[in-house]
DNA sequence: AAGTTCTCACCTAGGTGTAAAGTT
DNA sequence: AACTTTACACCTAGGTGAGAACTT
């Protein structure tokens, strides 16, 4: 992997078949940088199969995401399961309409790092080395498998995943370590019976990361200009919005 | 299909592999009857896959089922869809853990008649031939292909399942028509990639009957003593209930 | 007269941040 | 002091039958 292409090509730790991205095309995007394929690894050509290749994904509401963002997104986890806002949501297209993929969407800490808040300076602060990361799980968007056609034909919504804090946690949730950084990431995984899928495993999905879905898990949020912002745009915490124009 | 085994072998229209087993058993038994082979037909064995064919279905809630099929069950039909109630939930074993199962509601009518209710008698008369009936829909259950293993694990609930009137009706909902008497289905598919599925599809599946829950479509509710069950048996409608036991 | 549609008050179910209490 | 847990008021979202209005 000592590949030196513009784009460098990360490999996740214990998935080497992930293909991390960095951030190169990131800003003013609108669109994720492509599944491109790796450099040559020991003799294989690395390539993507058609169906995967052509897959293009855009963050839902990524201007909100952007405004979180700036200010450093903090996501509460709780022991029974909270749920991300906003919300992980994407519109997919170039899939092949008569293929089957299944979504999944995982996390990895961007650091191993443990931070706290200092409230003085109202800003986040590295406080030592990160805990041990739980076992990692991932999250299968629940209409997988489906096909091409059904997934590109509207917005797909993780807002059923929930974050939690809890390491014995049977619920299926992500469990996440609090005070510590985490990067979403979404696979587009293509559903291939005919072909040897040890032998072709690493053509047949595809990683995408949207650097501005960073977050911070809380168990209470610190940075109060982002509870302001949950408030002002999360629909169940209208009951906590100043009643300003009800004029209206 | 002339067998004359104790259990007739009634074969469905347009569908010659679904098995419609007559009530011979019904009273009484806890489980539905099972999958059993079909006679001999034009010199081929019609017997079952053996992953359909050792599988067992009970229908869950069966004393509330006979509560309301004993009054003549009716379920309200809206154009935006209405919720069954009571919600056909079944418990399945018998499955092969790993092999794949997709499960399918749908309703057919018990006749071809229109029926109308008799207020002064308290009952249901026939009133003349029955409209032509919607093209057939099947419900998924939206767990929809997952492994055995999983659907015995706990109940399976069609709890979203939604009834119509409304023939243009495009939200997937069951259309049927209002003043007819329907009889559901449980349709248990094995998916089998391995073998040709159109020499062996009538292999691969198995209908299930539970006579007590046929009921008439209406769009308002008839008889005074269902529209009383529902109230005091639904929760979503405990807003209608005589606030007796309110010390309690 | 018979059947259908619509609006509504009243529920269930569950997603919010808050503030107090608990933990280390 | 820093962080986590819990109970809670206040929402969203949507499933009920009632009863009036509408249709044929």
């Amino acid at each position: 992997n000592g590949a030196k292409s513009p784009i460098s090509c990360l490999l996740s730790a214990g998935d080497q078949s992930l293909i991390l991205l960095s951030a190169v095309n990131k800003a003013g995007s609108e669109w994720s940088p492509a599944c491109l394929p790796c450099s040559p690894d020991e003799g294989r050509t690395c390539s993507k199969a058609p169906e995967v290749a052509s897959v293009r994904v855009q963050l839902e509401m990524q201007s909100l995401w952007r405004q979180f963002d700036q200010l450093g997104t903090e996501m509460i986890v709780t022991k029974a399961g909270r749920r991300m806002f906003p919300t992980f949501q994407v519109h997919i297209s170039g899939m092949d309409p008569a293929a089957e993929y299944v979504l999944l969407l995982d996390f990895i800490p961007v650091d191993d790092k443990r931070y706290r808040y200092a409230f003085h300076s109202s800003s986040w602060m590295v406080a030592g080395r990160g805990d041990i990361a739980a076992p990692g799980r991932v999250h299968f968007h629940p209409d997988s498998p489906a096909r091409g056609a059904q997934w590109v034909k509207q917005t797909v919504s993780f807002d059923r995943l929930k974050l939690t804090n809890n390491l014995l946690d049977d619920n299926g949730h992500m469990i996440l370590n609090s005070m510590h950084r985490y990067q979403p990431r979404l696979h587009v995984i293509l559903v291939d019976r005919s072909r040897d899928s040890q032998r072709y495993a690493h053509r047949n999905f595809c990683t995408f990361i949207f650097p501005e879905t960073r977050f911070i898990a809380v168990t209470a949020y610190q940075n109060h200009r982002i509870t302001q912002l949950k408030i002002a745009c999360n629909p169940f915490a209208k009951g906590f919005r100043a009643a300003d124009s009800e004029n209206r």
